[in-house]
DNA sequence: TTCATTTCTTAACTTAGGTGAACAATTTTA
DNA sequence: TAAAATTGTTCACCTAAGTTAAGAAATGAA
């Protein structure tokens, strides 16, 4: 299964362990275009994308914001599951999707069981925060154009599977803006 | 003690968790400008800044990006240090500072003696990675001049005590827009 | 104190993203 | 299937950031 074969970079797990987390039943279908979490909600599920994929959004003077994706193997945990405030975005799902849903209390649970847990999700956020605060790094560092040239590299399935007008924003731009510079980079790669 | 204060707010020690840590000896003091890590280094090295600040920053094209600073009470683990691979950026002090600094293999023997620190260490990064995320999300959906406007309310400080040009890239602007900048918004609030 | 270096500001010009609007294409819903 | 809503593109104009260059101010070193 993906969970374990993810949960297996981190930690070795035995069976009784695989099985406490089995009993869990943390597996679910969703629809696209479900709301996960809203605007002022407060939340205490984590989401792991099995398949499909999901995305966080604002909507900021009533204009939607995307500001991030979360495919297979990539995992969420809002804001607002560690703060304990009200969520300052909404998530939902982009394409119908499998999704391994935690729930915080959940989690202490488990982890006060088998101390094995703690180790592995210490070691996944800082994993996920190093790397965050790389592609922020970069993000800051690029122009628009060369942060849509990057994404063709590093992940060329997201332009294909999310709307334009998210993908937009969260590069960064208008989608107006978005429109104009791939047909300036189309140009460009004809000569 | 900073140190202890700080980790209060995770989990409560012991006195022997206590001397635990001290004997570790952790406590640096280190002068201004100088290289904590080099672009190319494979460091093992975590900071924790008990007083001063040091930042990250990137070589591009011959030019200095500083993308993020660290002050009293925020800790940084470098990408290297997690993934084991050759740094990408630079750490450097801005400020004559004190710092804790913890290496990894340290770590890992405090961590296999006191659990706690694992439970402290997954909840800290937990925290820095949501709010790392939003960071990044308000980047996104803001443009430099509300950016400036931002850390103007939220990082006052950081505004006098860091030289224009490290704070224009941090920001994701040239110095010379970071003066313009200014002085638009400088002109604005005399109206 | 002086010289050199680094840092900051200003200005003129260029470039690319923002804005508002119109329209086409696509998808959803009735 | 038809109507409505959403999504994507193009255009003209506006605005603000990038670029290049010059010079002033502050800092550091000899």
């Amino acid at each position: 299964d993906k969970l374990f074969d993810f949960i297996s970079k981190y930690v070795s797990l035995t069976e009784e362990e695989k099985n406490a987390i089995l009993a869990l039943n943390l597996f679910r279908t969703v629809k696209k275009g479900t709301t996960l979490l809203e605007e002022g909600q407060k939340s205490k599920d984590s989401y792991f994308v099995l398949q499909g994929c999901i995305r966080t959004y604002y909507i900021i003077d009533g204009e939607e914001k995307t500001t991030a994706f979360y495919t297979e193997m990539e995992a969420l945990t809002p804001h607002c599951v560690v703060s304990n405030t009200p969520s300052k975005y909404y998530v939902s799902c982009v394409e119908d999707s499998i999704l391994a849903v935690s729930n915080l209390d959940m989690e202490a649970e488990i982890n006060g069981k088998f101390p094995k847990f703690d180790t592995m999700c210490r070691m996944l956020s800082e994993e996920l925060l190093a790397k965050e605060r790389i592609d922020f790094d970069e993000f800051k560092t690029s122009s628009p154009e060369e942060r849509y040239q990057n994404l063709l590299q590093k992940r060329p399935d997201l332009i294909q599977r999310v709307p334009q007008h998210q993908l937009a924003s969260f590069l960064g731009i208008k989608p107006q803006s978005l429109s104009r510079l791939r047909a300036r980079v189309l140009e460009k790669s004809k000569e």
